[in-house]
DNA sequence: TTGTGTTTTACGACCTC
DNA sequence: GAGGTCGTAAAACACAA
């Protein structure tokens, strides 16, 4: 076994480097000391370099991710905005000319938004329609009997359910938390402890120069 | 062959326990 | 003071032109 694979499997063992154990690995490979505390401080060097090329590449992920999932509701949003305002305007002509305001077919995209209109219950989510739109008494949208509007008042659109589109997140990487400390680590730990699971990089080197 | 970029070894400065 | 990290120099190596 070559002397750099001896040390390569020594640093997988541990990475730190206990007196005694120097020692006896410089006794082994016929090396000073010094040679193999050296070794062992520029492998941890670059251990470390690549866990944090690792670790970018994790968060560089999750926040193209996020952006997209962004992006995707935003154009969600226009829509359902426009889909109010057409219906509202709709709304407000039939009770003008004296005719009874009545709700068009739920289409998919508004479903939800319509629902929260009309006060009626979604069959698949099986929840009402009210307790979506708001997540406390005090709901933000106002119903009015006769012709159903939703007025904003500057809280957003989007009630306090779950997103599909936001539960994708790498694993242990998730929302913010009730708890947030101010230490980031609580975000990132556990989504780095699994990529330190998977560090066993870098090529051999071409050749030992030491004598 | 040569220029250039990358990797490895080694060291000094500084920090922590 | 021992042993750690960090930054860097120098040598070795890889590779395209």
């Amino acid at each position: 076994m070559l002397k750099v694979q001896m040390l390569e499997k020594n640093f997988e063992e541990e990475n730190k480097l206990e007196p005694e154990r120097k020692s006896q690995l410089a006794k082994k490979l016929g090396l000073q000391p010094r040679q193999v505390a050296v070794w062992f401080q520029n492998r941890r060097a670059r251990w470390k370099t690549k866990q944090l090329e690792r670790d970018y590449d994790v968060l560089k992920a999750s926040y193209d991710l996020l952006v997209s999932n962004y992006d995707s509701i935003v154009k969600e949003n226009a829509v359902l905005k426009s889909e109010v305002a057409s219906l509202t305007e709709k709304c407000l002509a039939k009770e003008l000319g004296g005719g009874e305001a009545t709700i068009p077919s739920i289409t998919s995209t508004s479903e939800l938004l319509l629902a929260d209109i009309t006060n009626i219950s979604v069959p698949h989510s099986g929840r009402k329609a009210e307790d979506r739109l708001s997540s406390g008494s005090d709901s933000s949208a106002v119903i009015d009997d006769n012709c159903p509007q939703l007025i904003d008042s500057g809280d957003s659109y989007f009630p306090n359910i779950e997103y599909p589109q936001c539960s994708n997140l790498p694993n242990g990487l998730h929302m913010e938390d009730d708890d947030t400390n101010d230490n980031c680590n609580y975000l990132f730990s556990d989504m780095f402890a699994a990529t330190n699971q998977q560090n066993q990089e870098g090529r051999p080197p071409a050749l030992w120069a030491w004598p």
